[in-house]
RNA sequence: GGGGAAGUGGCGGAAUUGGCAGACGCGCAAGACUUAGGAUUUUGUGCCGUAAGGCGUACGGGUUCAAGUCCCGUCUUCCCCA
């Protein structure tokens, strides 16, 4: 017998599954499909152990389900574009490119020892010419299609380094810039957006999905659903704006009107006297965030602009307010204020001194007082105070009102998603260009596709001036209007990444491609995909892009079926040892390299399955890994070393009670497979381990029972350990390769018991465990039960109060 | 403030969904082998108790013959949103 040595065995197996091309996958028209993807990754240069947790147990599942018959694609690429690369080469001066392939590089090097049976002809990468072509011709077909447009929107602003921000980049609850530190404003600026708005309502449809509760739930709220009414104000001097309300039934209890600072009516209706005040306001609220600014439990501020409105239901003339905590992008910009019904709108109106009217009066409570009530009252009831819809329940009155005013035309029911249009402009070199050139003449056109891909030069300048390198190059953004051929430019802002990763699931179908963004023949067989895995981090931006994106292709023919992921499953995360979350600065770091080094990679993708729950994540410890390699090693001796006692032969008893825990085993592994349960697959395994060698102590070494078992153990440890199932699968003389092997099918009649163990309890407490034969009745075991010894003491002589029978489970008597 | 997830031994976690709590592993303890042990192996290991026995799934109630699991309330942690 050899000893286990990992390094001596893996990269020897690695070379030849990739030498035989044993992990390509193949449009076979015979077989069942199973399109299987992770979440591709970011090349940031090492890998990390959080990227292990997300890649080894999906690896596993595909393998299971190409064990079980299925045609499995499972790709892999690199999301190459973006921020990291590009601050790194202001700070260091390396070009994001080369820095980039070369991470890339090393990447590669580390994801092939995993032992993964990824498919690496199709890998693909965001950040070629041949990815991005097509991701730039994508935002044509949007932009023709009418879901891009442009328009002015404001970004987070440094006016010290002159230069716009990503969200990532404002640091603090300050809100300062990452490299200088001044505090950063909002800015307006002219950009691109994509009309993901107009897929609301359909996104928010699950149907046919097998998708987590969860990640269905954060999407509802993010689209944030909710039905009201647009009503139309008009201001004292004649001016008309609109406001999107929840509640048309409160109409009559508005006392106040708020504007977004940002409106653009406040420069128009504000009076002179109150110019500066609302001013000095506008310019503090631009510094704020809109979580910071709608913070339910913040001290309400706000301006008054010397403005009234008219309520269009009773011509009430009511005045008008700026307050931080309307936000221009929700709704309208604009709110009618209910203090008596509303918490923010009360707060508001009592540090204001603003009447407050009640004009629903619950049912159950003293009549309500607006001077002296302590809260707001949301809650339902009887109209009061409120014209027409007086004496009406509030919930009636919430139609009536949308009728009433929309029979007077001053308003409409309405619904209003919290979801807005994605920004998809980035003032950022290292992205995909956005293919539109602007002509004093013609306007914005897009890049016409025989000229795609628009290149991203590699000459540019990486100072941070304020504008993006691709602004400042000399000659880059010079271009013919595609209209009338005369001088244009081209637009100099690049897309955002999640534009590159909403589609990438489609260019794996084929990267070499060059007719169009995938081959349609693949298409056809592989997609949708059966089972993505991921983060659930990205519940709220990637998954519902890249749904969107489907969406909208699919109603411009290029795709097809409702939606592009059919099953999601989420990984938790990995935390350091200290339960906090991994990274450089904190020093907490599991480097997976040194452990695939000193362990082996069969052993850190067992852990990794092992370890914890694997929706759930786990904090690493370090001395848990020392578990498996410990069971891959007792697995190699069991499997290589004769047994200790050869003279011992094995009774019929123990060989059949082998072969029962082994189908047992198999149908306990096989249903977590199906059910991502990855940590008690392992768990399963190493019990089962265990009684083999007990079994093989007792002499079935050898049998047909014993061949059998180790048969069947090796195909379920293959997609878990694929590296030492192949190399015992060979040494026990199988033939190669386990991996192409059917999944073994369970016995039901060798997995059935004989006997069965019931569990007796007196009054609820466990008190006796009685062994009856398995096909025993209800009643057998209800006699067997009180007739034992045991229980007998218990009565006394007594007669039971109850006796339950739960099953064939357990049996409890009541005395 | 709203929504979601979670709380089980010293630790990570099991528990075929209302039916034997603590599978499996780490750690720990004792033994074997060994010049040695950070190798291997055997046994033990929820807590209290010498024991019989009792107590135990964040806390307090409830439903039930039976609750980690269901219901009500409270606390704590994490995530998302405001």
């Amino acid at each position: 017998m050899s000893d286990y040595i990992p390094s001596q065995i893996e990269a020897k197996w690695q070379a030849k599954w990739e030498a035989d091309g044993l992990y390509q996958a193949n449009i076979d028209p015979s077989k069942p499909k199973h399109y299987a993807l992770t979440m591709l990754p970011y090349p940031s240069g090492d890998l990390h152990i959080g990227h292990w947790y997300a890649f080894i147990p999906s690896d596993a599942h595909a393998r299971f389900m190409r064990m079980n018959g299925y045609n499995v694609l499972l790709p892999i690429g690199f999301d190459a574009f973006g921020l990291p690369a590009e601050n790194a080469a202001i700070k260091e001066g390396i070009h994001p490119m080369k820095r980039t392939f070369e991470n890339i590089e090393r990447m590669r090097g580390q994801l092939r020892s995993m032992g993964a049976m990824w498919d690496w002809r199709r890998e693909a990468i965001s950040a070629t010419p041949e990815y991005y072509k097509w991701t730039q011709w994508f935002f044509s077909q949007l932009y023709k299609h009418g879901l891009a447009y442009r328009k002015l929107s404001p970004v987070d602003f440094c006016p010290h380094c002159n230069t716009t921000l990503a969200r990532e980049q404002v640091w603090g609850d300050d809100r300062h810039c990452e490299r200088c530190g001044t505090p950063v404003i909002k800015k307006n600026l002219s950009q691109w957006f994509f009309k993901t708005t107009a897929y609301a309502e359909e996104l928010l449809n699950y149907e046919g999905m097998d998708w987590p509760e969860r990640v269905k739930v954060l999407q509802t709220n993010w689209i944030g659903r909710s039905e009201g009414a647009i009503v139309t104000f008009t201001t004292q001097s004649g001016e008309t704006f609109e406001i999107f309300t929840t509640r048309p039934d409160t109409l009559w209890g508005v006392t106040f009107m708020v504007l977004s600072p940002e409106h653009p009516l406040v420069s128009r209706v504000t009076t002179p006297e109150q110019q500066a005040e609302v001013n000095a306001y506008q310019a503090q609220a631009a510094r704020q965030s809109d979580i910071d600014r709608e913070a339910a439990d913040k001290e309400k501020t706000g301006v008054f602009t010397g403005a009234y409105a008219i309520n269009p239901v009773n011509g009430e003339k009511i005045p008008i307010y700026i307050a931080d905590y309307v936000l221009m992008t929700y709704g309208t910009g604009a709110i009618m204020a209910v203090p008596a019904h509303d918490e923010r709108d009360f707060a508001f109106a009592r540090k204001f001194g603003i009447e407050v009217r009640v004009v629903i009066q619950p049912a159950d409570i003293p009549p309500l007082d607006g001077a002296t009530m302590p809260a707001s009252i949301p809650a339902s009831g009887t109209m009061v105070n409120s014209g027409p819809l007086t004496g009406t329940s509030a919930d009636q009155a919430f139609h009536a009102a949308i009728q009433y005013v929309t029979d007077r035309g001053f308003g409409k029911g309405s619904i209003n998603y919290k979801l807005r249009d994605w920004l998809i402009s980035r003032q950022r070199y290292w992205g995909a260009p956005i293919p539109m050139i602007y002509c004093e003449k013609d306007g914005w056109n897009p890049v016409p596709d025989t000229d795609l891909p628009v290149l991203l030069p590699e000459d540019v300048a990486w100072k941070p001036t304020g504008e993006s390198p691709l602004k400042l190059h000399p000659t880059w953004k010079n271009a013919r209007c595609p209209v009338c051929g005369g001088p244009a430019e081209r637009e100099t802002d690049t897309m955002d990444t999640f534009m590159c990763s909403s589609w990438y699931h489609l260019r794996y179908l084929s990267p070499q491609y060059d007719q169009g963004p995938f081959d349609p023949a693949q298409y056809d067989y592989w997609m949708p995909v059966d089972t993505y895995t991921g983060g659930i981090e990205h519940a709220n931006m990637h998954l519902i892009y890249t749904r969107f994106f489907h969406k909208a292709l699919r109603d411009m023919g290029i795709t097809k079926g409702p939606e592009p992921m059919i099953q999601l499953r989420n990984q938790g995360m990995v935390l350091g040892e200290d339960n906090e979350k991994m990274s450089k600065s904190r020093g907490n770091v599991v480097a997976p390299d040194q452990l695939v080094e000193r362990y082996g990679a069969d052993a850190v993708r067992s852990f990794l399955m092992f370890f914890a729950r694997w929706e759930m994540g786990a904090p690493w410890n370090s001395s848990g890994i020392d578990g498996t390699v410990r069971w891959l090693r007792r697995v190699w001796a069991l499997v290589t070393d004769p047994a200790h006692n050869p003279n011992q032969v094995a009774s019929d008893e123990t060989r059949r009670l082998l072969r029962r825990r082994v189908h047992q085993m198999l149908r306990r592994v096989t249903r977590d497979f199906k059910q991502f349960e990855f940590n008690t697959i392992v768990s399963g395994l190493m019990e089962l381990l265990n009684e083999m060698g007990k079994a093989r102590e007792a002499g079935v070494y050898g049998t047909p029972e014993w061949n059998e078992a180790v048969d069947i153990y090796l195909r379920m440890l293959a997609p878990v350990a694929p590296h030492i199932a192949e190399q015992l699968w060979e040494q026990t003389g199988r033939k190669y390769s386990v991996h192409t092997q059917p999944w073994p099918q369970v016995d039901e009649e060798a997995a059935r018991e004989d006997e069965i163990t019931i569990p007796v309890q007196v009054n609820g407490k466990l008190r006796h465990r009685l062994v009856v034969p398995a096909d025993a009745s209800e009643a057998d075991i209800r006699a067997a039960a009180l007739s034992s010894e045991i229980v007998q003491k218990y009565l006394d002589g007594k007669p039971p109060r109850k006796v339950i029978v739960a099953q064939k489970k357990l049996v409890n008597i009541v005395i």
